[in-house]
DNA sequence: TGTACATCAGTGAACGCGCGTTCACTGATGTAC
DNA sequence: TGTACATCAGTGAACGCGCGTTCACTGATGTAC
């Protein structure tokens, strides 16, 4: 409603290296992080840097709009997991995701936080809701599990991929496995 | 052996301020990370930019400096923790290493990786070897954990942390109670 | 205890570099006839 | 189907700013007598 509407479609070859271009960002934020120049993008996209702001305002904007397409992505893998058995729903759920973060170590990098599409990370909690109620419904997961917690699983991924590396491909899959372990188990009534 | 032998002592103002620097930058790096500006630092210790530079060969050395702190500060956690009941041990030293994080999260930002003094992080690994040997010889968790597991576990607190912060101070308590939980639990047999 | 002087400390201003962004221009595309 | 022209696309070079770092100088400290 706000996007295709009246703007004048691209011609031909602002289209293509438009394309080009998103993906080079994507390629290389996902890498370097907001480390990553605008130089970087545009080399990878085989452009000018300055072709970059014919499309962008700027490079926040250019960054938002991967983000956008990365959240889109995690929105697919929730839905992914939703049509699986809620048994496992949660823990296919972390999996998957992870693994995405494993990949675009990049785009988990804090900064991001402030570009992050609202809405998307809306749908993507909406998603979570329902992953949390099912497992719930069905006793895979303790009761007072709630949705912040499976997001705090996710940012806490984010923590173990930003540390080195080299051990974090191991670290996180134990990781996961405790924490749905705990999640079944439930929290120990608080000791103060 | 390397610190105080044959460097001629400070003169007792230059004393003074680098204390007054290190005590600036510690607070400064601890609230913005990274982002921190070393005319930050210097307008923190009521001095200028260039004094830092009369101490401090370059930024990254500085920064070197507040992580030895930090680390020193950390291995004194663990230390106490070791003092406790081995049932306890663990879920205490995360939980004060957590509340640490929380009120120095720029020092947790994943860039200082590179800075941290090797040694003193080797040190804090082997007390966390003796809090999960000691955990694991009563019980208090379940066989297989390992000293990555807990390290993983700060890891994440440190993701955790650096999302947004808003809902991060009741996120992280919920999630060391669940990491707990599992730890007691043991991982659940692996479906492949 | 004073005093002179060599040495070290502090610093505002300037320098240099990286990087986001803009300019002024040349080239490509699509449309009207 | 050609062709002319208006419009949009691409771009190397330059600009500006932030920030780490250095310079050239003035001030403070401690020591030797």
């Amino acid at each position: 409603m706000r996007k295709g509407a009246k703007l004048p479609a691209l011609r031909r070859d602002a289209a293509e290296n438009r394309e080009r271009i998103v993906a080079a960002a994507e390629e290389v934020f996902s890498e370097l992080g907001t480390e990553a120049t605008m130089d970087d993008v545009a080399r990878a996209a085989g452009v000018g840097a300055a072709t970059l702001y014919r499309r962008f305002p700027n490079k926040d904007t250019l960054a938002h709009v991967v983000l956008e397409r990365f959240f889109h992505h995690l929105i697919g893998l929730a839905d992914a997991a939703l049509r699986r058995a809620p048994t496992e729903a949660i823990e296919a759920f972390l999996m998957t995701v992870a693994r995405e973060l494993a990949a675009k170590r990049g785009l988990a990098h804090a900064l991001w936080g402030d570009l992050a599409p609202r809405a998307l990370v809306a749908e993507l909690e909406e998603r979570t809701r329902l992953l949390v109620e099912r497992a719930r419904s069905v006793g895979a997961v303790c009761e007072e599990l709630t949705v912040g917690d499976v997001a705090a699983a996710v940012w806490a991924l984010r923590g173990i991929f930003q540390s080195g590396g080299k051990a974090a491909d191991a670290a996180w899959r134990r990781h996961v496995a405790f924490l749905l372990a705990g999640f079944r188990a439930g929290r120990p009534p608080s000791r103060r």
